[in-house]
RNA sequence: UGGGCUAUGGCCAAGUGGUUAAGGCAUCGGACUUUGACUCCGACAUCGGUGGUUCGAAUCCACCUAGCCCAGCCA
């Protein structure tokens, strides 16, 4: 269960006093990008928030700057809030609200709170002062309201070109918050809109315009990152004196930051450009549409954001604690079938005859509503390569050597007793003898096995493509490194090898490939050549012969 | 050096004056195992520091330290 998070409580706090019936709230992301991970946790909590106190949860584009969106986003992020099983009541837009924030700009300028500036940009930023020393006011900070009203009325009207003044609100050039050093209301900027086209010619700033928002909307409780929070005053001044007749609260929580995973859209953009990654929904980025495209189940994003809870720290979260909860709901929903994916020959050469079907494998031992598919076993079969050392390694290897022997999963024992080199010294085949009393099922205790691997018999096994993954970023470089320089040449291995025929795969499907990991079935599967991604490897204790670490 | 915020084990994170300081991830033991998976047992912190208030503090106060954010006509 979620932890009882202190935005929780001050919902509680607002229902039991009467202060709202019911909790209104939103995710406003700006369209210019992708949405990713991090951004999960908010899209859930306010969907949940609203949800679990039968609240509404609004999707709304915070769509004021012109220069950076793009309607294709737009589509993108609601695929991707669709995907996450987030459903919004309402879908809105900033920029249905443009014509009212001008209204209430005008109430500001009215009241003598807001004045048009002719300041450049540079001596805007000239006069603001720094962190330590107040800024100065503007020249143009005594004009009269008439004048201010006629400047406006301008500006909207397109008199003025980009740059040549701005709407500014009149507070305090001296505040120790800079966010109240006479902050720009409106800028100018000749462009088109991908939703007003060209109907307006100035552009509300954040500052203003979301607080509008929220109020316009009925937002009772108004979620973002701790980065805006010395703009409270701000979006509390703007509510207020704008005359905003409801009041929303604007409440901080810290982002969920996912440690060495690439976020950055600019970096993005770079790998994607130089080929390094095959776009913003590579298998590797944790965008949602990353996500999605590795396999990775929408439970688990839930899952583990809801077990961060919502605290006001800001941390850098283990990319394992997500893994596992993919593994946790894969577990329970993904039949099991066994590929090869780094296919060694196996020769049993005491065995005669045609393929035989061994038994009806179960698609999940715990679970036999999955049902079970036909195991076969010939003469010829295909192991993983890295099951099968000559020698025994030491005693902890549980798997093929020279006169061990091991028992094949769902189907005999064998035994190595010899194998083939080709002219490298690499292994090619090895041939073993199997035991026919052995049989999956029969229960035969005489012998214990050095072990269970997986195979596939070579006549009836499909081809198939794999796709491994590893961090984009390699998390043993040094992080003062830019990010170019730590990029793991190794992120993405690509498999030739075999997986069970007679199952249907199709884009999306999961499964558990027996001791490999959990797979889902990429977009670029044909008929006859699936391709697999590995969402997630299977947690693993095996200790590497010769080595200490787990690998 | 101005303002805002944060500080609980390797990583997250509960806890709001009296608890053996939840839980998850990771790690290390061990049991089980037709997945070295799953499951199951067990190990693993005195709460940034110092001083105070109190019978009693991670929880209250003071001071200190460390980290993050703010000087876009971005959001």
């Amino acid at each position: 269960m979620e932890n009882k998070h202190f935005i929780r409580t001050i919902i509680e706090n607002d229902l039991k006093s009467g202060k709202h019936e019911r909790p209104i709230t939103r995710f406003p992301p700006e369209p210019n990008g992708f949405l990713h991970l991090g951004h999960a946790r908010a899209i859930i909590m306010n969907h949940n928030l609203a949800k679990d106190y039968r609240g509404t949860f609004n999707l709304r584009f915070d769509d004021t700057n012109p220069l950076t969106e793009d309607a294709l986003f737009v589509e993108g992020m609601k695929e991707d809030i669709a995907w996450l099983g987030c459903h919004w009541d309402n879908l809105f837009f900033a920029s249905d609200y443009f014509e009212e924030m001008y209204e209430r700009a005008m109430v500001l300028v009215k009241k003598g709170k807001a004045y048009v500036c002719d300041l450049s940009a540079e001596d805007i930023k000239a006069t603001r002062g720094d962190l330590t020393t107040p800024g100065t006011d503007s020249p143009y900070r005594d004009r009269r309201v008439e004048e201010n009203i006629r400047l406006f009325e301008a500006m909207r009207a397109g008199a003025f070109e980009d740059g040549a003044c701005v709407l500014r609100a009149k507070i305090d050039m001296a505040s120790p918050n800079m966010n109240m050093r006479d902050p720009v209301i409106y800028r100018i900027q000749h462009s088109s809109h991908h939703n007003t086209k060209d109907a307006w010619c100035i552009y509300p700033m954040y500052d203003f315009a979301h607080p509008l928002e929220d109020a316009i909307e009925g937002i009772t409780h108004s979620l973002c990152t701790l980065e805006f929070e010395d703009h409270r005053p701000i979006y509390d001044w703007y509510v207020e004196h704008c005359e905003m007749p409801k009041v929303p609260r604007q409440i901080e929580f810290g982002k969920l930051i996912i440690a060495h995973q690439v976020t950055g859209k600019r970096f993005i953009r770079q790998l994607v450009e130089a080929g390094v990654v095959d776009g913003w929904d590579d298998p590797r980025l944790i965008t949602l549409s990353g996500l999605r495209r590795r396999g990775v189940p929408p439970e688990a994003i839930h899952r583990f954001v809801q077990a961060l809870g919502l605290p006001k720290t800001e941390g850098e979260t283990d990319v394992e604690m997500f893994n596992e909860y993919v593994r946790d709901v894969m577990h329970a929903t993904a039949p099991r079938i066994h590929a090869v994916l780094d296919p060694l020959k196996v020769v049993i050469t005491n065995y005669e005859g045609d393929v035989e079907t061994v038994m009806n494998a179960p698609f999940h031992k715990d679970d036999e509503t999955f049902g079970a598919r036909p195991v076969h076993f010939g003469r010829e079969l295909y192991i993983e390569r890295s099951d099968f050392l000559p020698d025994k390694p030491d005693k902890h290897w549980k798997r093929l050597s020279l006169g061990l022997e091991v028992r094949l999963m769902h189907a005999y024992f064998i035994r190595a007793e010899s194998f083939d080199t080709d002219d490298r010294g690499q292994v090619e085949t090895v041939y073993c003898t199997y035991d026919k009393r052995t049989k999956s099922g029969s229960g035969f205790k005489e012998r214990k096995p050095n072990g269970t691997i997986h195979f596939l018999e070579a006549t009836s096994a499909k081809t198939a493509t794999f796709h491994l993954f590893e961090n984009l970023v390699d998390p043993d470089k040094d992080d003062s490194l830019p990010l170019e320089a730590r990029l793991n040449p190794h992120s993405k291995q690509a498999f030739s090898g075999f997986v069970e025929a007679g199952v249907p795969f199709e884009e999306g499907d999961a499964f558990q490939f027996t001791r490999n990991g959990y797979f889902a079935v990429d977009r670029d599967a044909s008929e006859d050549r699936p391709v697999f991604n590995r969402v997630v490897a299977l947690k693993s204790s095996f200790k590497a012969p010769g080595r200490k670490k787990r690998t």
